[in-house]
DNA sequence: TTTATTTTTTAGAAACAACTAAAAATAGAT
DNA sequence: ATCTATTTTTAGTTGTTTCTAAAAAATAAA
């Protein structure tokens, strides 16, 4: 029906207003797209030209209805992607993301609500982030950074706000991944670090602040 | 690596290579494919001009070695996806081919094999047609049309020549599919048609010569 | 061996998706 | 309000993939 290129602007236009910046402007949807402005504007016209988003000149980009629904299809098909591989093919969570940025393109009527089936209806994906439903319903859940828990205070791992693999990587070596139980000890006021215990392991370590602000948890 | 159509195209020749027609044509390419002969001639001169295949005007085109080997790789990857549609996902076996075109195209180092492995190494797919392993070398089995098979023997069917929608579902319908034991009580000299025994079912059934030539068997 | 038919290639064009360089519009600062 | 800096659009180009129409080559027929 759609390209991947255009599937992909769809999904990157739904990511940035779904942060708070709408509307989009061609020089952030360049940045996330890793393109150039001219490039862009081009495709923000076809995009137009299609119905699948309002675009004026100098001013920015919205989704229509249409828009939407396609780019949530797309972040459902992404992430249930992501849940495959990893839950079935064994795949870690800073592998996923290259493979997934292809199979999210593959269409067929039937394919991901059987998939969504096999994997057992999974409401998250490896990095913790929400599955929209069949509808294209948004899970909820009360996440914050790790960086905003007072000391004292016991919360588990539920997400990640920084996708690459040096991060992902680095908190595998320390042992943290989605699900892990975290005691905050205490904070350093001098560069807001945190020392923190990860319970089940019974081990304690120092995240600093960049790092304690890119972990989602839910408090206990 | 390669763009899908390149892939695409490399797939065609090499089947139709394979079943003998070599140095392949443009028209049949063109057939094969379902596009125009001066597309084809556009591609083969990339192709070549990309050391993947030899092209000389008005002859034919060859894979290289490196055409081969890519190729092959794409139908491993076809056929494990189809195997994977059918075993995991339920879908049936009329209901894989376009799903398993665009999934054939995925590009990842250890995708595949992680892949293979969650299957179990099949070494046929849900049309009996053999899956070339990792280094390219196709399983062989002595399989032959079920209207060879002389009156009184026994078969098993292993494989379908026509992979159409409407012959799969027919034969859905008659009861047969991979792995179905088949006596063959009577040829009709008239039309050749075939009255054959599902074994399991305890079912008898005529077959036209144009069904019995389409279904592959292994004598038992 | 000409002639006719079929096949293949060439020529030219269109749609898509990207780019650089230059012009235009907007936003920010004096 | 005017000048400056940034952002965005326009213009022009490239590469890919497809097509139709016309020319050229190969094959088949007379
Ligand atoms: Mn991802
Ligand atoms: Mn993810
Ligand atoms: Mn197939
Ligand atoms: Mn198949």
């Amino acid at each position: 029906m759609y390209t991947s290129s255009e599937e992909n602007y769809l999904k990157a236009i739904l990511k940035l207003s779904r942060k708070g910046d709408s509307p989009v402007t061609t020089g952030a949807l360049a940045a996330e797209m890793q393109t150039t402005a001219p490039s862009v504007t081009d495709m923000l016209r076809r995009l137009a030209e299609k119905q699948l988003a309002t675009y004026e000149k100098y001013y920015g980009v919205q989704l229509t209805e249409e828009g939407v629904r396609i780019a949530t299809a797309l972040v459902r098909r992404h992430r249930l992607w992501e849940v495959f591989l990893t839950e079935k093919l064994g795949f870690l969570w800073d592998e996923v993301h290259d493979m997934a940025e292809q199979l999210e393109h593959v269409q067929h009527p039937e394919l991901i609500e059987r998939l969504d089936a096999f994997l057992g209806h999974p409401r998250f994906d490896p990095h913790g982030d929400p599955i929209p439903d069949a509808q294209g319903r948004w899970p909820e859940r009360q996440r914050q950074p790790l960086s905003n828990v007072e000391v004292g205070g016991q919360a588990v791992v539920v997400g990640v706000d920084d996708h690459s693999t040096a991060f992902l990587q680095y908190l595998d070596r320390l042992g943290i991944g989605l699900g892990v139980h975290i005691a905050v000890l205490e904070r350093v006021e001098y560069d807001h670090s945190l020392c923190v215990r990860l319970v089940e392991q019974g081990r304690d370590l120092t995240l600093s602040d960049k790092a304690a602000r890119s972990l989602f948890v839910e408090l206990l």
